[in-house]
DNA sequence: CACTTGACCTGTCCGC
DNA sequence: TGCGGACAGGTCAAGT
């Protein structure tokens, strides 16, 4: 769910909502995996600190605070970071909201700022995590070393992902593209609606994609992502931003979530398959195996 | 090293 | 209605 551009999504909301304020108070509700940093971290780096600079790298938030320290937060599947300020509302729409009253059942964590305004860390499934580290010792983590390129920068071009593709010639281009290490921030939405722009089958093998396909692949994973980033990302079931609100991407996707319907470009029938170990949506008709 | 599969969780939906 | 099972999808560990 949270891909790239729904994590920037939040990213820039926090942006606008967080940087400057002070952090009061933190607790982990009954969720040590969601945020395992003991009581003395939370006290000695967290609390007093000031909120400096909200970034991301691939799906990875990243908080700055004044301590030197960052809270790193993944949401993986169902995580959410909503602040909500004094007001209660946080400046957002309640009506545009999955979200009612917080904390709710599946608040993780709260982190409350001087003014009284808060942070929640929901998160259903409890894949998500947020933790505190030194904000020099974030670029040595393991995820941060291995990662690929950032697909919205300019530096990223056709050439790049060919070039990054070698070492996995042998999968299918679905499982390659979600692999964080050879591009940054894709994931399963975007993946079937780039691959369905470009008419690649998923299942195709990486090592028979002529070169010029990789080259429109590259475009239509920038096209597809800064498309949605302007409607504030895909709310399928979970996703929110940090207003508590959905994005609207799902109303532009042209086969995710649209099995049995026609292809808008071809009208062939929409099938949902699995490839790479998800359930992959392809239009039988125009992104036909080994073209 | 390249590649695949299962585990991690907890909810929803579907068939009986 | 209740109940079991499939499914959701990001990453990592463990397997071939």
């Amino acid at each position: 769910m949270p891909e790239l551009p729904e994590v920037e999504t939040v990213r820039r909301g926090l942006a606008r909502l967080i940087i400057g304020r002070e952090v009061a108070a933190a607790q982990s509700i009954e969720s040590p995996r969601s945020f395992p940093n003991s009581a003395a971290d939370v006290e000695q780096f967290l609390v007093g600190a000031q909120v400096q600079a909200v970034r991301r790298r691939a799906k990875v938030l990243l908080i700055e605070l004044s301590s030197g320290y960052s809270l790193v937060v993944h949401l993986k599947m169902t995580g959410q970071l909503v602040y909500r300020g004094t007001d209660n509302w946080g400046g957002g729409h309640p009506s545009d909201s999955l979200i009612g009253e917080l904390p709710d059942r599946f608040t993780r964590a709260v982190i409350t700022f001087t003014d009284n305004s808060a942070l929640y860390f929901n998160d259903m499934r409890r894949f998500g995590w947020m933790r505190l580290l030194p904000t020099l010792e974030v670029p040595e983590i393991d995820f941060m070393k291995k990662v690929g390129p950032e697909p919205l920068e300019e530096s990223f071009t056709g050439e790049v992902l060919f070039e990054r593709l070698k070492r996995r010639k042998n999968t299918t281009i679905k499982a390659a593209i979600l692999d964080q290490t050879v591009l940054a921030g894709v994931g399963n939405i975007y993946a079937d609606e780039s691959l369905w722009a470009v008419k690649l089958h998923p299942s195709t093998m990486v090592g028979t994609i002529p070169k010029a396909i990789i080259y429109s692949l590259a475009s239509a994973i920038k096209s597809v992502m800064f498309l949605s980033l302007s409607h504030g990302g895909s709310t399928d079931k979970n996703y929110v931003d940090a207003e508590g609100n959905k994005g609207s991407y799902l109303v532009f996707a042209n086969v995710f979530r649209r099995e049995g319907l026609p292809c808008p470009r071809c009208g062939g029938k929409i099938v949902k398959l699995r490839v790479a170990g998800r359930g992959t949506h392809v239009c039988e008709q125009c992104q036909e195996l080994n073209r």
